[in-house]
DNA sequence: ATGTGC
């Protein structure tokens, strides 16, 4: 018996110390490490059953002094907060971040004008929480990203831009690069996956995925880069890039539900309007395990997409001018105005420090922009992550034709390779206003005009 | 978002 097994049964602070000297105690009666260890867990889970107890009632003690002292009732009302673009916001977002910002771990948060309806923090929802991390805080596409690459070439025909995105992307759950064309990354050659058996496990999965494209709105897309003035080291002009969506896949995904579970078994009495926003402790090994497993998320999304825009920009023999990427599901820890270090969690939120590049994508139909941080703090130094939907999935199979899709593709020369009404442009918020109401969160760098879009196919086929 | 569930 010793401190480590005291720590591994979940005892925190002076309970450890207490929870030694009633094992020793009890060892010894003749009593074995084994039933003591039993004890423990038992008095850790009903202490209010043990204040009497002979040997462990100063454990007891102490237990419903920390429970006392780490209640899960949230606050009476919600923490003030700012939204950009409130009347392009609808009313479930406010709903979902006013829940969140009741949770006793909160500190601040913020709107983004793309904000709709999610799974627990809406989507486009900023949150700062206070030494936590809240694994649906992040998302379920854990890293999920965005990047461009300049390339240094003359425009290519549409008939050549499609084939490149045949040969050189994969899409769909579950799907993954043929075993003899697999690409490799350094990123699977990490020590990071030895650090415990769920990223071990989850190791094969992300070999499998790496270089692909998920469902639902990622993308890979050629289309045409404008700069009006000189920015990005380029000179004011029209450029071909390549533009891609994409996230951590299974392994994310994986890794999101694991601790989705962990963390709400952790707050069994939290308030069922606030369960799918328990939080894990960063000082506790749970915590601590997901932010390891978080950051490898983010970078293997990353590496994602440079496997995407290698392969593309390899098959044409070239190296491009210049890239922007950034993720925008995922949790830095960041100064805080008051100085304090906290945790600021975008869901489908562009980091937008000073002058730090972005990319906030439309729809397939619509341009996408190169933006560049403002780093206003109210809004945790963030940025919206694209256009927002305005229809749900299901409601825009419901009530958009396919015509009218198609329609929309042929007004704008938009060729689409996949891609399903759920993903129609006409779901998703007016791009050029969303831009809008966040001029004092961005500055834009350059617009992205696509042209041939490859997307997993939906539901229903465009 | 994910190839599948408290």
């Amino acid at each position: 018996m010793n401190g480590n097994d005291i720590t591994a049964l979940g005892f925190r602070g002076k309970a450890i110390g207490l929870a030694l000297d009633a094992a020793r105690e009890r060892a010894k009666t003749g009593v074995t490490n084994r039933d003591v260890l039993t004890e423990l867990a038992h008095v850790q889970h009903h202490p209010e059953s043990f204040t009497d107890d002979p040997d462990y009632a100063a454990l007891a003690r102490e237990l419903l002094g920390q429970l006392a002292k780490v209640p899960d009732a949230l606050r009476d009302r919600p923490l003030a907060y700012r939204q950009w673009g409130e009347d392009l916001i609808e009313e479930g977002a406010r709903a979902q971040m006013d829940t969140a910002m009741r949770l006793p771990v909160s500190v601040a948060g913020a709107l983004m004008p793309d904000a709709h309806f999610g799974y627990g923090l809406p989507i486009g929802g900023v949150l700062a929480t206070d030494n936590a991390v809240i694994p649906y805080g992040v998302g379920v596409d854990i890293g999920c990203s965005m990047k461009l690459s300049v390339l240094p070439i003359e425009q290519l025909s549409r008939e050549e831009e499609a084939r490149l995105l045949r040969r050189n992307t994969r899409f769909g759950a579950g799907g993954s690069w043929e075993r003899k064309v697999r690409p490799d990354h350094d990123v699977l050659d990490e020590d990071t996956w030895d650090e415990f058996p769920l990223l071990r496990q989850l190791r094969d999965k992300a070999a499998e995925q790496i270089g692909t494209s998920g469902s639902g709105n990622h993308f890979v897309e050629f289309g045409t880069l404008t700069i009006d003035r000189p920015d990005l080291g380029l000179e004011p002009g029209e450029y071909v890039a390549l533009l891609s969506h994409s996230g951590s896949r299974g392994f994310g995904a994986q890794v999101a539900g694991h601790y989705t579970r962990v963390a709400q078994n952790l707050h069994p009495k939290l308030d069922p309007e606030a369960r799918k926003l328990a939080w894990l402790d960063l000082d506790r090994e749970e915590g601590e395990a997901y932010w390891t497993a978080m950051e490898l998320a983010g970078r293997y999304a990353l590496a994602n997409h440079e496997v995407i825009h290698q392969r593309i920009a390899q098959t044409l023999k070239v190296t491009p001018l210049v890239t922007v990427s950034n993720s925008h599901n995922l949790a830095w820890k960041q100064r805080f105005s008051d100085g304090r270090e906290v945790v600021v969690h975008r869901k489908g939120a562009t980091p937008a420090a000073h002058g730090q590049l972005g990319i906030i994508p439309g729809s397939m139909a619509d341009p996408g922009f190169v933006v560049r941080g403002r780093g206003n703090p109210a809004a945790l130094e963030s940025a919206s992550h694209g256009a927002g939907r305005q229809m749900g999935r299901k409601q825009a199979e419901r009530e958009l034709d396919r015509a009218a899709v198609t329609r929309y593709l042929e007004e704008r020369g938009v060729t689409l390779l996949g891609g399903g009404v759920d993903e129609a442009p006409q779901a998703y918020k007016r791009i050029e206003e969303v831009i809008a109401r966040q001029a004092d969160l961005v500055d834009v760098v350059a617009k992205f005009t696509p042209r041939v879009v490859r997307m997993d196919t939906g539901k229903e086929d465009i």
